[in-house]
DNA sequence: ACCTGAACACCGTTCAAGT
DNA sequence: ACCTGAACACCGTTCAAGT
Protein backbone atom coordinates (compact mmCIF):
# COMPACT_ATOMS: atom_id res chain seq x y z
CA UNK A 1 0.00 0.00 0.00
CA UNK A 2 2.56 2.45 0.96
CA UNK A 3 5.24 3.40 -1.78
CA UNK A 4 8.07 0.75 -1.76
CA UNK A 5 9.05 -0.54 1.57
CA UNK A 6 11.81 0.73 3.41
CA UNK A 7 14.62 -1.53 2.67
CA UNK A 8 15.82 -1.87 6.52
CA UNK A 9 15.65 0.57 9.31
CA UNK A 10 18.01 3.01 10.25
CA UNK A 11 21.00 2.23 11.92
CA UNK A 12 20.91 5.11 14.57
CA UNK A 13 18.47 7.23 16.23
CA UNK A 14 18.77 10.83 18.36
CA UNK A 15 17.87 8.12 21.05
CA UNK A 16 20.60 5.50 20.91
CA UNK A 17 23.33 8.55 20.06
CA UNK A 18 22.61 10.45 23.15
CA UNK A 19 22.56 7.45 25.07
CA UNK A 20 25.91 6.20 24.06
CA UNK A 21 27.59 9.37 24.51
CA UNK A 22 26.53 9.46 27.90
CA UNK A 23 27.87 6.09 28.57
CA UNK A 24 31.05 6.92 27.28
CA UNK A 25 31.66 10.02 29.18
CA UNK A 26 30.37 8.73 32.59
CA UNK A 27 33.00 6.06 31.88
CA UNK A 28 35.86 7.75 30.09
CA UNK A 29 35.09 11.66 30.47
CA UNK A 30 34.10 14.45 28.16
CA UNK A 31 37.56 14.69 26.56
CA UNK A 32 37.08 10.69 25.30
CA UNK A 33 33.93 11.76 23.12
CA UNK A 34 35.19 12.43 19.51
CA UNK A 35 32.51 12.13 16.36
CA UNK A 36 34.73 9.09 15.38
CA UNK A 37 35.05 7.72 18.97
CA UNK A 38 31.17 7.56 19.20
CA UNK A 39 30.46 6.34 15.85
CA UNK A 40 32.40 3.48 16.38
CA UNK A 41 30.86 2.64 19.66
CA UNK A 42 27.70 2.25 17.91
CA UNK A 43 29.09 0.65 14.30
CA UNK A 44 28.75 3.50 12.20
CA UNK A 45 31.21 5.71 10.52
CA UNK A 46 31.92 9.16 11.88
CA UNK A 47 29.74 11.33 9.81
CA UNK A 48 26.75 9.13 10.19
CA UNK A 49 25.97 11.32 13.56
CA UNK A 50 25.26 14.35 11.09
CA UNK A 51 22.12 12.67 9.95
CA UNK A 52 20.86 13.28 13.60
CA UNK A 53 22.35 16.15 15.08
CA UNK A 54 24.33 19.41 13.15
CA UNK A 55 26.97 19.22 15.56
CA UNK A 56 29.01 17.29 18.71
CA UNK A 57 28.02 20.60 20.88
CA UNK A 58 24.22 19.34 20.06
CA UNK A 59 24.89 15.96 21.29
CA UNK A 60 26.62 17.34 24.63
CA UNK A 61 23.96 19.38 25.21
CA UNK A 62 21.23 16.24 24.43
CA UNK A 63 23.26 14.59 26.97
CA UNK A 64 23.39 17.23 29.29
CA UNK A 65 19.35 17.85 29.34
CA UNK A 66 18.92 14.06 30.13
CA UNK A 67 20.83 14.83 33.39
CA UNK A 68 18.57 17.63 34.01
CA UNK A 69 15.63 15.96 33.03
CA UNK A 70 16.30 13.61 36.78
CA UNK A 71 16.00 16.69 39.03
CA UNK A 72 13.61 16.50 40.99
CA UNK A 73 11.32 19.36 41.09
CA UNK A 74 7.89 18.10 42.65
CA UNK A 75 8.79 19.77 46.50
CA UNK A 76 8.19 23.03 44.35
CA UNK A 77 4.18 22.18 43.46
CA UNK A 78 3.33 21.80 47.01
CA UNK A 79 0.23 23.98 46.71
CA UNK A 80 0.49 27.11 48.45
CA UNK A 81 4.59 27.52 48.57
CA UNK A 82 4.73 28.49 51.74
CA UNK A 83 7.02 26.61 52.61
CA UNK A 84 9.83 28.07 49.83
CA UNK A 85 12.92 27.29 52.62
CA UNK A 86 12.47 22.99 52.94
CA UNK A 87 11.40 23.06 49.00
CA UNK A 88 14.86 25.26 47.74
CA UNK A 89 16.85 22.94 50.16
CA UNK A 90 15.57 19.82 48.98
CA UNK A 91 15.63 20.61 44.98
CA UNK A 92 19.59 21.92 46.11
CA UNK A 93 19.86 18.34 47.55
CA UNK A 94 18.33 16.76 44.04
CA UNK A 95 19.97 18.63 42.05
CA UNK A 96 23.64 18.07 43.44
CA UNK A 97 22.94 14.61 43.59
CA UNK A 98 22.39 14.42 39.98
CA UNK A 99 25.20 16.11 38.97
CA UNK A 100 27.35 14.30 41.46
CA UNK A 101 26.33 10.93 39.04
CA UNK A 102 27.68 12.23 36.05
CA UNK A 103 30.44 14.76 37.03
CA UNK A 104 32.29 15.10 34.05
CA UNK A 105 28.73 16.21 32.38
CA UNK A 106 29.35 19.44 34.95
CA UNK A 107 30.98 21.79 32.82
CA UNK A 108 28.54 21.41 30.26
CA UNK A 109 25.74 22.08 33.13
CA UNK A 110 27.35 24.76 34.45
CA UNK A 111 27.45 27.08 31.07
CA UNK A 112 23.30 27.39 32.03
CA UNK A 113 20.46 26.11 30.87
CA UNK A 114 20.35 27.55 26.94
CA UNK A 115 18.14 26.03 24.89
CA UNK A 116 17.40 22.70 26.85
CA UNK A 117 14.17 22.29 27.39
CA UNK A 118 14.40 20.61 30.86
CA UNK A 119 17.28 23.16 32.24
CA UNK A 120 14.39 25.16 31.39
CA UNK A 121 12.09 23.37 33.29
CA UNK A 122 14.69 23.62 36.39
CA UNK A 123 14.61 27.26 36.20
CA UNK A 124 10.71 27.72 35.66
CA UNK A 125 9.97 25.66 38.47
CA UNK A 126 12.12 27.70 41.11
CA UNK A 127 11.12 31.13 39.47
CA UNK A 128 8.04 29.84 40.16
CA UNK A 129 7.76 28.87 43.14
CA UNK A 130 9.71 31.76 44.91
CA UNK A 131 7.50 33.97 43.64
CA UNK A 132 4.51 32.12 44.84
CA UNK A 133 6.00 32.47 48.22
CA UNK A 134 5.89 36.33 47.93
CA UNK A 135 9.30 36.94 46.83
CA UNK A 136 9.45 39.59 44.54
CA UNK A 137 9.93 38.75 40.80
CA UNK A 138 13.86 40.32 41.23
CA UNK A 139 14.66 38.67 43.93
CA UNK A 140 13.28 35.36 42.58
CA UNK A 141 15.49 35.81 39.75
CA UNK A 142 18.94 36.18 42.23
CA UNK A 143 17.59 33.03 44.04
CA UNK A 144 17.80 30.64 41.31
CA UNK A 145 20.83 32.37 39.86
CA UNK A 146 22.38 31.93 43.38
CA UNK A 147 21.60 28.80 44.37
CA UNK A 148 22.87 27.60 40.73
CA UNK A 149 25.96 29.66 41.09
CA UNK A 150 26.47 27.64 44.32
CA UNK A 151 25.53 23.99 43.39
CA UNK A 152 27.53 23.85 39.99
CA UNK A 153 30.36 25.79 41.27
CA UNK A 154 30.37 23.01 44.29
CA UNK A 155 30.19 20.20 41.91
CA UNK A 156 32.81 21.73 39.46
CA UNK A 157 35.44 22.14 40.83
CA UNK A 158 35.08 19.93 44.01
CA UNK A 159 37.13 21.96 46.53
CA UNK A 160 39.28 18.79 47.41
CA UNK A 161 39.70 17.77 44.07
CA UNK A 162 41.89 20.84 43.56
CA UNK A 163 44.25 20.04 46.05
CA UNK A 164 47.30 17.46 44.92
CA UNK A 165 47.81 14.12 46.55
CA UNK A 166 51.23 15.05 47.80
CA UNK A 167 52.62 16.30 50.62
CA UNK A 168 55.50 17.92 48.91
CA UNK A 169 53.76 20.28 46.85
CA UNK A 170 52.91 22.30 50.54
CA UNK A 171 56.42 23.87 51.50
CA UNK A 172 55.68 25.47 55.03
CA UNK A 173 57.63 28.12 54.41
CA UNK A 174 55.20 29.41 51.41
CA UNK A 175 52.11 28.14 52.63
CA UNK A 176 52.29 28.00 56.55
CA UNK A 177 48.69 27.13 56.70
CA UNK A 178 48.05 24.88 54.67
CA UNK A 179 50.25 21.45 56.07
CA UNK A 180 47.36 18.90 56.12
CA UNK A 181 46.78 19.71 52.84
CA UNK A 182 47.22 16.60 50.78
CA UNK A 183 45.27 15.10 53.21
CA UNK A 184 42.19 16.72 51.51
CA UNK A 185 42.69 14.33 48.67
CA UNK A 186 42.28 11.68 50.92
CA UNK A 187 39.18 13.39 52.69
CA UNK A 188 37.59 14.54 49.38
CA UNK A 189 33.99 13.21 49.72
CA UNK A 190 33.77 14.49 53.23
CA UNK A 191 35.18 17.93 52.96
CA UNK A 192 33.22 18.36 49.85
CA UNK A 193 30.14 17.24 51.41
CA UNK A 194 30.90 19.53 54.31
CA UNK A 195 31.46 22.62 52.53
CA UNK A 196 28.51 22.05 50.81
CA UNK A 197 26.18 21.31 53.70
CA UNK A 198 27.77 24.65 55.88
CA UNK A 199 26.86 26.70 52.76
CA UNK A 200 23.59 25.32 51.99
CA UNK A 201 22.58 25.89 55.59
CA UNK A 202 24.56 29.62 55.37
CA UNK A 203 22.72 30.69 52.19
CA UNK A 204 19.35 29.86 53.23
CA UNK A 205 19.70 31.17 56.76
CA UNK A 206 20.74 33.98 55.01
CA UNK A 207 17.99 33.79 52.50
CA UNK A 208 14.90 34.02 55.25
CA UNK A 209 16.73 37.09 57.07
CA UNK A 210 16.34 38.64 53.65
CA UNK A 211 12.81 37.11 53.53
CA UNK A 212 11.35 38.65 57.15
CA UNK A 213 12.90 41.68 56.09
CA UNK A 214 10.93 41.81 53.22
CA UNK A 215 8.08 44.55 52.84
CA UNK A 216 4.72 43.45 54.52
CA UNK A 217 2.80 43.80 51.76
CA UNK A 218 4.96 41.20 49.18
CA UNK A 219 4.19 38.38 51.26
CA UNK A 220 1.92 35.36 51.01
CA UNK A 221 0.54 36.32 47.56
CA UNK A 222 1.88 36.69 44.54
CA UNK A 223 3.87 39.55 44.71
CA UNK A 224 3.31 42.59 42.14
CA UNK A 225 5.35 42.98 39.16
CA UNK A 226 6.69 46.20 40.50
CA UNK A 227 9.87 44.07 42.26
CA UNK A 228 11.93 45.43 44.62
CA UNK A 229 15.01 46.75 43.93
CA UNK A 230 18.18 44.41 43.82
CA UNK A 231 20.46 43.26 46.48
CA UNK A 232 19.72 45.83 49.61
CA UNK A 233 22.74 47.49 50.13
CA UNK A 234 26.04 45.14 49.74
CA UNK A 235 28.89 46.05 48.78
CA UNK B 1 86.62 33.63 30.16
CA UNK B 2 83.13 31.42 29.84
CA UNK B 3 83.09 28.77 27.09
CA UNK B 4 81.92 30.03 23.76
CA UNK B 5 79.73 33.18 23.68
CA UNK B 6 76.04 32.79 23.34
CA UNK B 7 75.35 33.06 19.20
CA UNK B 8 72.31 35.35 20.28
CA UNK B 9 69.90 35.53 22.81
CA UNK B 10 66.37 33.15 22.95
CA UNK B 11 63.85 33.95 20.95
CA UNK B 12 61.30 32.97 23.83
CA UNK B 13 60.68 32.45 27.49
CA UNK B 14 58.00 31.91 29.83
CA UNK B 15 57.31 34.72 30.40
CA UNK B 16 56.66 35.96 27.03
CA UNK B 17 54.62 32.40 26.11
CA UNK B 18 52.62 33.33 29.35
CA UNK B 19 51.60 36.81 28.21
CA UNK B 20 51.01 35.91 24.42
CA UNK B 21 48.77 33.17 25.79
CA UNK B 22 46.95 35.63 28.37
CA UNK B 23 45.96 37.99 25.42
CA UNK B 24 44.82 35.76 23.29
CA UNK B 25 42.57 33.99 25.34
CA UNK B 26 41.45 37.86 26.55
CA UNK B 27 40.59 38.46 23.27
CA UNK B 28 39.35 35.12 21.40
CA UNK B 29 38.45 32.61 24.49
CA UNK B 30 39.96 29.73 25.52
CA UNK B 31 39.39 27.43 21.74
CA UNK B 32 41.31 29.64 20.34
CA UNK B 33 44.87 29.17 21.56
CA UNK B 34 46.03 26.16 20.11
CA UNK B 35 50.29 25.56 19.98
CA UNK B 36 50.29 26.28 16.45
CA UNK B 37 48.57 29.79 16.57
CA UNK B 38 50.32 30.69 19.97
CA UNK B 39 53.39 29.65 18.61
CA UNK B 40 52.71 31.95 15.20
CA UNK B 41 51.35 34.89 17.60
CA UNK B 42 55.20 34.76 18.84
CA UNK B 43 56.83 34.40 15.30
CA UNK B 44 58.07 30.92 15.72
CA UNK B 45 57.16 27.72 15.02
CA UNK B 46 54.55 25.59 16.72
CA UNK B 47 57.17 22.56 18.58
CA UNK B 48 59.13 25.76 19.97
CA UNK B 49 56.47 26.23 23.19
CA UNK B 50 57.94 22.49 24.24
CA UNK B 51 61.22 24.07 25.20
CA UNK B 52 59.86 25.79 27.57
CA UNK B 53 56.74 24.05 28.94
CA UNK B 54 55.92 20.22 29.02
CA UNK B 55 52.51 20.81 27.73
CA UNK B 56 49.91 22.94 26.51
CA UNK B 57 48.21 22.39 30.04
CA UNK B 58 51.21 24.15 31.83
CA UNK B 59 50.92 26.99 29.78
CA UNK B 60 47.29 27.45 30.64
CA UNK B 61 48.11 26.67 34.34
CA UNK B 62 50.59 29.53 34.02
CA UNK B 63 48.05 32.41 32.42
CA UNK B 64 45.52 30.77 35.68
CA UNK B 65 48.20 31.29 37.70
CA UNK B 66 48.65 34.90 36.64
CA UNK B 67 45.57 35.86 37.11
CA UNK B 68 45.07 34.43 41.06
CA UNK B 69 48.03 36.50 41.85
CA UNK B 70 46.46 39.64 41.37
CA UNK B 71 43.55 38.76 44.03
CA UNK B 72 43.69 41.02 46.73
CA UNK B 73 44.98 39.09 50.37
CA UNK B 74 45.87 42.28 51.97
CA UNK B 75 42.39 42.24 53.96
CA UNK B 76 43.74 38.93 55.39
CA UNK B 77 46.39 40.12 57.41
CA UNK B 78 44.27 42.83 59.84
CA UNK B 79 46.00 41.82 62.69
CA UNK B 80 43.86 40.11 64.46
CA UNK B 81 41.56 38.38 62.69
CA UNK B 82 38.43 40.06 64.31
CA UNK B 83 36.10 41.45 61.64
CA UNK B 84 36.33 38.10 59.43
CA UNK B 85 33.02 39.10 57.78
CA UNK B 86 34.65 42.04 56.26
CA UNK B 87 37.29 40.06 55.17
CA UNK B 88 35.32 37.43 53.56
CA UNK B 89 33.75 40.09 51.80
CA UNK B 90 36.27 42.35 50.24
CA UNK B 91 38.14 39.22 49.15
CA UNK B 92 35.07 37.99 47.80
CA UNK B 93 34.58 41.13 45.16
CA UNK B 94 38.30 41.39 44.39
CA UNK B 95 38.32 37.38 43.57
CA UNK B 96 35.60 38.11 41.57
CA UNK B 97 36.86 41.05 39.89
CA UNK B 98 39.80 39.06 39.05
CA UNK B 99 37.45 36.77 37.37
CA UNK B 100 34.95 39.01 35.28
CA UNK B 101 38.36 40.70 34.12
CA UNK B 102 39.63 37.22 32.39
CA UNK B 103 36.11 35.29 32.19
CA UNK B 104 37.17 33.04 29.63
CA UNK B 105 40.14 31.89 31.97
CA UNK B 106 37.24 30.57 34.35
CA UNK B 107 37.00 27.18 33.82
CA UNK B 108 40.66 26.42 34.02
CA UNK B 109 40.40 28.58 37.45
CA UNK B 110 37.52 26.43 38.58
CA UNK B 111 39.27 23.22 38.28
CA UNK B 112 40.98 24.15 42.04
CA UNK B 113 44.55 25.58 42.50
CA UNK B 114 45.79 22.23 41.63
CA UNK B 115 49.96 23.36 41.93
CA UNK B 116 49.68 26.71 41.05
CA UNK B 117 51.68 29.00 43.67
CA UNK B 118 49.31 31.81 43.75
CA UNK B 119 46.08 29.70 43.84
CA UNK B 120 47.56 28.32 47.07
CA UNK B 121 48.27 31.13 48.67
CA UNK B 122 44.65 32.20 48.26
CA UNK B 123 43.42 29.32 49.58
CA UNK B 124 46.31 29.76 52.25
CA UNK B 125 45.39 33.29 53.41
CA UNK B 126 41.66 32.52 53.81
CA UNK B 127 41.58 28.99 55.99
CA UNK B 128 44.80 31.01 57.73
CA UNK B 129 42.17 34.24 58.68
CA UNK B 130 39.58 31.95 59.75
CA UNK B 131 40.84 29.96 61.91
CA UNK B 132 42.67 32.92 63.45
CA UNK B 133 39.01 34.14 64.02
CA UNK B 134 38.00 31.52 66.08
CA UNK B 135 36.75 29.52 63.12
CA UNK B 136 37.67 25.59 63.73
CA UNK B 137 39.79 24.36 61.61
CA UNK B 138 37.42 22.20 60.03
CA UNK B 139 35.15 24.63 59.30
CA UNK B 140 37.63 27.20 58.21
CA UNK B 141 38.12 24.61 55.46
CA UNK B 142 34.91 24.14 54.59
CA UNK B 143 34.56 28.26 54.46
CA UNK B 144 37.35 28.24 52.20
CA UNK B 145 35.73 25.75 49.79
CA UNK B 146 32.39 26.96 49.77
CA UNK B 147 33.08 30.64 49.21
CA UNK B 148 35.27 29.47 46.25
CA UNK B 149 31.74 27.18 45.27
CA UNK B 150 30.08 30.40 45.24
CA UNK B 151 32.27 32.88 43.08
CA UNK B 152 33.52 30.55 40.31
CA UNK B 153 30.42 29.25 40.21
CA UNK B 154 29.12 32.58 39.74
CA UNK B 155 31.77 33.64 37.18
CA UNK B 156 31.23 30.58 34.99
CA UNK B 157 27.45 30.16 34.85
CA UNK B 158 27.28 34.07 34.39
CA UNK B 159 23.11 32.96 35.15
CA UNK B 160 21.76 35.28 32.26
CA UNK B 161 24.31 34.15 29.75
CA UNK B 162 22.43 31.22 30.09
CA UNK B 163 19.64 31.79 28.53
CA UNK B 164 19.33 32.50 24.70
CA UNK B 165 18.20 36.40 23.08
CA UNK B 166 15.44 34.98 21.57
CA UNK B 167 11.91 35.26 22.76
CA UNK B 168 10.68 32.13 20.85
CA UNK B 169 12.05 29.84 22.65
CA UNK B 170 10.21 30.23 25.84
CA UNK B 171 7.14 28.68 24.95
CA UNK B 172 4.81 30.21 27.40
CA UNK B 173 2.78 26.62 27.67
CA UNK B 174 6.26 25.13 28.40
CA UNK B 175 7.66 27.59 30.94
CA UNK B 176 4.82 29.64 32.15
CA UNK B 177 7.26 32.05 34.74
CA UNK B 178 9.76 32.39 32.52
CA UNK B 179 7.62 34.98 30.13
CA UNK B 180 10.49 37.56 30.52
CA UNK B 181 13.70 35.15 30.27
CA UNK B 182 14.63 36.37 26.58
CA UNK B 183 15.11 39.92 28.25
CA UNK B 184 17.65 38.11 31.33
CA UNK B 185 20.34 38.71 27.84
CA UNK B 186 20.03 42.23 27.83
CA UNK B 187 20.38 43.01 31.59
CA UNK B 188 22.80 40.31 32.21
CA UNK B 189 25.45 42.36 34.10
CA UNK B 190 22.38 43.42 36.40
CA UNK B 191 21.15 39.98 36.81
CA UNK B 192 24.45 38.98 37.81
CA UNK B 193 25.54 41.36 40.20
CA UNK B 194 22.30 41.16 41.88
CA UNK B 195 22.39 37.65 42.46
CA UNK B 196 26.15 37.28 43.64
CA UNK B 197 25.44 40.70 45.79
CA UNK B 198 22.15 38.78 47.33
CA UNK B 199 24.11 35.38 47.68
CA UNK B 200 27.17 36.71 49.08
CA UNK B 201 25.29 38.33 51.99
CA UNK B 202 23.28 35.29 52.69
CA UNK B 203 26.09 33.42 52.66
CA UNK B 204 27.56 35.91 55.02
CA UNK B 205 25.04 36.55 57.67
CA UNK B 206 24.41 32.64 57.27
CA UNK B 207 27.93 32.02 58.57
CA UNK B 208 27.52 34.88 61.05
CA UNK B 209 24.94 32.64 62.98
CA UNK B 210 26.72 30.01 62.81
CA UNK B 211 29.98 31.94 64.58
CA UNK B 212 27.60 33.07 67.14
CA UNK B 213 26.71 29.51 67.84
CA UNK B 214 30.15 28.20 67.84
CA UNK B 215 30.73 26.81 71.34
CA UNK B 216 32.30 30.04 73.63
CA UNK B 217 35.92 28.53 72.76
CA UNK B 218 35.92 30.09 69.68
CA UNK B 219 35.69 33.60 70.65
CA UNK B 220 35.53 36.71 68.58
CA UNK B 221 32.61 38.87 69.32
CA UNK B 222 32.94 39.37 65.88
CA UNK B 223 29.26 38.59 64.30
CA UNK B 224 27.72 41.36 63.05
CA UNK B 225 24.09 42.68 64.17
CA UNK B 226 22.54 40.97 61.28
CA UNK B 227 23.56 37.42 63.22
CA UNK B 228 21.67 38.50 65.72
CA UNK B 229 18.10 37.87 64.84
CA UNK B 230 16.22 34.30 64.39
CA UNK B 231 15.61 32.84 61.53
CA UNK B 232 17.79 29.99 61.80
CA UNK B 233 16.12 26.80 61.82
CA UNK B 234 18.16 24.11 60.62
CA UNK B 235 17.77 22.71 56.91
C1' DA C 1 70.40 25.52 24.67
C1' DC C 2 66.99 26.55 21.66
C1' DC C 3 64.60 26.44 17.30
C1' DT C 4 63.16 23.96 12.95
C1' DG C 5 60.50 20.89 9.53
C1' DA C 6 58.59 16.56 9.09
C1' DA C 7 55.83 13.22 10.90
C1' DC C 8 52.28 10.59 13.81
C1' DA C 9 47.90 9.93 15.36
C1' DC C 10 44.36 12.33 15.93
C1' DC C 11 40.22 16.14 15.49
C1' DG C 12 35.03 18.38 13.57
C1' DT C 13 32.73 18.88 9.54
C1' DT C 14 31.45 18.79 4.46
C1' DC C 15 30.19 16.48 0.45
C1' DA C 16 29.51 13.60 -3.56
C1' DA C 17 28.30 9.03 -3.94
C1' DG C 18 25.77 5.00 -3.00
C1' DT C 19 21.34 2.42 -1.44
C1' DA D 1 16.26 8.87 4.17
C1' DC D 2 20.35 7.36 5.86
C1' DC D 3 25.02 5.73 5.63
C1' DT D 4 29.72 5.70 3.42
C1' DG D 5 34.71 6.95 2.11
C1' DA D 6 37.44 10.65 0.87
C1' DA D 7 38.82 15.04 1.77
C1' DC D 8 39.78 19.70 4.12
C1' DA D 9 41.71 22.26 7.54
C1' DC D 10 42.94 21.65 11.62
C1' DC D 11 44.85 19.54 16.50
C1' DG D 12 48.97 18.13 20.58
C1' DT D 13 53.19 16.15 20.73
C1' DT D 14 57.66 13.75 19.39
C1' DC D 15 61.96 13.71 17.29
C1' DA D 16 66.04 13.95 14.45
C1' DA D 17 68.36 17.66 12.63
C1' DG D 18 70.44 22.03 12.65
C1' DT D 19 72.94 26.13 15.05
Amino acid sequence: MCRMARPRKPLLSRDRIVAAAGSLIDAEGLEAVSTRRLAAELGVSGPSLYNHFRTKDEILEAVADAVSARVDLSMFDASDGRDWRTALHDWALSYRAALADHPHLVPVLARGPGRRPAGLRVADAVFGAMVRAGWPPAQATHIGALMRYFITGSALGSFARGFVDDESAYDPADYPHLGQAHLLAERREQVDRGAFETGLRALLDGLALQYAALAPGGRGAAATGAAARGGGQGG
